[in-house]
Formats: structure tokens, C-alpha cells, sequence
DNA sequence: AATTCTTATAGTCATCATGACTACAAGTAT
DNA sequence: ATACTTGTAGTCATGATGACTATAAGAATT
């Protein structure tokens, strides 16, 4: 650090303030996260969360979309604040503290544009990530821990689904969110008698095995379930 | 504020990071919290959450605990992040960050030092707390829904309770968190069951009634429930 | 000394959710 | 025609839950 250390209890300077953001997906019956390329900087040519700075008379909240909106196009999405990762070595030569975000997106819904502060971007499974760089790691299975717990008590699937989906499908991102196995006919019980999902009266194409029904998210039970809490324990 | 706003994107100095916390405490059948006057600034004064700066060098943690064991004393307790609050217009003048942190203790264990920073510091019932300065309203009430949700998930009875408790304690613990009247006999049929309280054969003393069992928490069930989690859903 | 009050603690009972299954349906692939 | 895959319906024993009743053990009041 290049700074003397002035006494506690005075208000002192931090150097940045930074973001970075888990971006959560599911496709191809796995959890999925977005990681980008760098572009420049210190850790040029390695895979990262994707963050940025925040501004001077930024709200953090506005900062977290903004980079978000700039990497996905998309500003539609689950977006919630993690907490603030403050270890004081976690960047090099300044004190930076950052703001954890976790993000919930529909990964089929928009193309990636990694332009501008990102040379690329790809959706990894998320077991195959490791050794990201500064504290990422810390952040990302922060993330993932949230997200298990969240997963318990609000119906977040309406964020990570297609518009229309199968009940094996909804089956399956619970099954790669929270690491298990899940019976099938047991599953089907519980999620139907939520009213959460409301059939399609659409069957499922191109498959090659008997197709299954379609489902969508009821918005106003989902809504009551949002704001009342509800537990969903397997 | 009082810069100039440059581009987004680029790093920014942010003029100080501040730790408020609230503190938990368990009287009399009901949830506390530990609010401080403040001997000086800009809310001389006013009743606030306990809080402070954070040092250049310093741990964001490291923060939270030293300001809480200046005032309290004490340093054992459970101390956990919510998260940062970051709203541009929360302090006058500056953009000051704060970092939200709750903490739960046994008030009966020790004397409050109100001395440094603090002019006085008063333990209130949760439900008699309005009108906090800046945003500590919204610090407050974010603390109270994640200790809600937290006791769902972890037997955090054992930082708030005294040593040894009776069963009565524990019910009213939880009822006052979570704001809902228990059946007796179901609780304690429930509680029982999950081993995670033993007892200390030993009676209550100085009551004008039947004096109930004493209790104390098995550690390692304790910390076996706390590794695993648990769902303790009423 | 008897009664009343308060809280503790034991136990009952119907209902409901759950986990572990079996069975069969509806398609595609061979 | 039959094998294979996935979908969907239903059974059944077990255990948890909520709503109770009943009784115990004191202290306080009459």
C-alpha cells in the first residue's frame, strides 16, 4: 500500500470502487455462469467475472446494471447485491474494494456483445471453473451459496427458464443449483400443487421420445410466493 | 457533491467507506438492539446505529469488530456482512459507502462503554425504533429480515440466550424474531427432537411459578447443524 | 389450609407431506 | 415387432405437524 496509515476513527479515502458480477444461466441441463476475457488491465487474457468501476456519483445498484446492459444487451434480469469483498491485499497496489453482485439470465435470449471492455465471453459449466483471478473464486462460490438459499425460498426459476419449459427441465436446474437428485414423480407432486406453473396445453417438439408437456410461471402466484416467502425443501 | 463526474469506466476515488452494525440482544422476552448517541458530527445527538470509519489498511472486518469492541467491550460474538449501502445522496456533502454488519450477542455478559465515539448507548425494543438518521432505518430493517430468514437455517439461539436458559426462553426468542405466537408443547416437542439442547438438570430460580428446566446448547450438535445447515420452519 | 393463578410438561389424534416405489403411457429407434 | 427412453399416474407406509386436552408443580391469595 502506498499510504500511510492514519489513525482509526478518521474518515480516510478508498482508492476504487469495483464491481463484479456473477452472471448465472442454465442451458443444456447445467447451472452455467458468464465469464469474460479481459481485454486490457492486470489480468489481460485470463477468464474473470465480468465487473468494472463504479462512478464517482454512481449509485451501486445503477453501476451493476450498467455493466451488465453493456456486456448482455439485456435489461431485463434478476440482479441483487452479494456483499462487499474488502480484503485489503485483493488488488494490487491500491486499496479497491468491491461490490459482489449475482445475476439471474436466460441465456438464449440475446447475444453476448464482449466488445468493450471485454476481448471475449463464454458460458462455462460452473464445475469446470477454477483459479479465476484476484478474489473471484471467494465471490463465485459466495454467489452459488446465495443462490442455493435462494433457491429455497423464491420461485427464482422464472429467471432462469425459458418462457416455456418442461418439468424435467425445471427438474434438472434445481437438480445442477442444489448439487442432487430428485425423484421424478415426487417432484412433479410438489412443484404442481404450488400452482406455481400453469400448463401450456403445448407438448414439447423434436424430441425423440414421447414428448412432454410445456409449462409457463403463473405471474401472480409468483408474485404472492415473492413476496411472501415460501419454503421449497427437498 | 463536489467533483466533477468523469466518464464511466474508469477508476474513482470514493471519499470514505463507513461500517454501521446493528447489534441483537435478547431482555425480557424481547429482540433488542444496541443504539449509540453520537458525541459529535453531523448527528450529534441522535440515537443511531453504532458504527464508524474504516481504515485504509484496514479489513473490512477487522473494522466491524473494533468498532464493536469498543463499544461493548466484548469479543466473542457472531459478526456477519449484509451487505453495502450505497445510495448516492446517504451522506451530506461526500459519497460515503457504508458497510452493513449485524452482530448478535448476550447483553448480560458485559457493560456497555459508550465513551469513544458514543456519548451514551441503550439497548431498545426492535418494535419501539423510528427515525434513524441517514439510511440506518433501511440498515435496520435488512438486518432484522436476515436474521428472519438466518434463524431458519441456523440454531443462532446460542448467541443470543444466556448460558443456560429454559425452553420458555428459546420459544420467545424465536417468536420475537420472527413475529408469530408458538404452540408450547408443539416447540418443545420439535425442538427436543433435534438434540441440539440438553439438559443441565438443574431448575430455574426465583420464579413465582413451576420453575422450568434449564438448558444448555450441545456444541457439536451445534456446530454439525451449522456446517450442514438445517431448515427449523414454524 | 384451601383455592387460585401461572407456567411446565406429557400425551392424543386427525391430517398432511414425504420418500420410495410400481405401473403404465406415448413416443422414437432398431 | 420390440426395445428403449422419457412422461405421467398412482400406491403405501412413515413421520411431521397443528390443534388440542390433561395434568403437574409451584407461588400467591383468600
Amino acid at each position: 500500500m502506498s499510504k500511510e496509515n492514519p489513525p482509526a476513527g478518521v474518515p480516510q479515502t478508498i482508492d476504487s470502487l469495483s464491481i463484479d458480477c456473477t452472471i448465472f444461466g442454465f442451458q443444456e441441463s447445467n447451472l452455467k455462469v458468464l465469464l469474460v476475457k479481459h481485454a486490457e488491465g492486470i489480468i489481460k487474457d485470463r477468464w474473470a467475472l465480468p465487473g468494472g468501476w463504479v462512478a464517482y456519483n454512481e449509485h451501486l445498484d445503477d453501476a451493476a446494471y450498467r455493466l451488465l446492459k453493456d456486456l448482455t444487451g439485456v435489461k431485463e434480469l434478476f440482479l441483487e447485491q452479494l456483499k462487499a469483498f474488502g480484503e485489503v491485499g485483493r488488488y494490487p497496489g491500491k486499496r479497491v474494494i468491491t461490490i459482489g453482485y449475482y445475476a439471474l439470465t436466460r441465456p438464449e435470449n440475446y447475444q453476448l456483445i464482449p466488445g468493450f471492455t471485454a476481448s471475449d465471453a463464454r458460458w462455462f459449466s460452473i464445475n469446470e471453473i477454477k483459479d479465476l483471478p484476484y478474489d473471484h473464486s471467494e465471490i463465485l462460490s459466495f454467489s452459488w451459496q446465495r443462490l442455493k438459499r435462494k433457491v429455497k425460498y423464491a420461485p427464482i426459476g422464472f429467471n432462469l427458464l425459458p418462457e416455456k419449459f418442461t418439468l424435467l427441465q425445471l427438474q434438472e436446474l434445481y437438480e445442477s443449483i442444489l448439487e442432487i437428485k430428485l425423484d421424478k414423480p415426487n417432484f412433479r407432486r410438489k412443484i404442481m400443487k404450488m400452482d406455481l406453473i400453469v400448463s401450456c396445453h403445448q407438448k414439447q417438439q423434436g424430441v425423440s421420445h414421447r414428448a412432454a408437456n410445456l409449462y409457463h410461471f403463473d405471474k401472480k402466484v409468483y408474485d404472492q410466493l415473492t413476496e411472501d416467502g415460501f419454503i421449497f425443501e427437498f
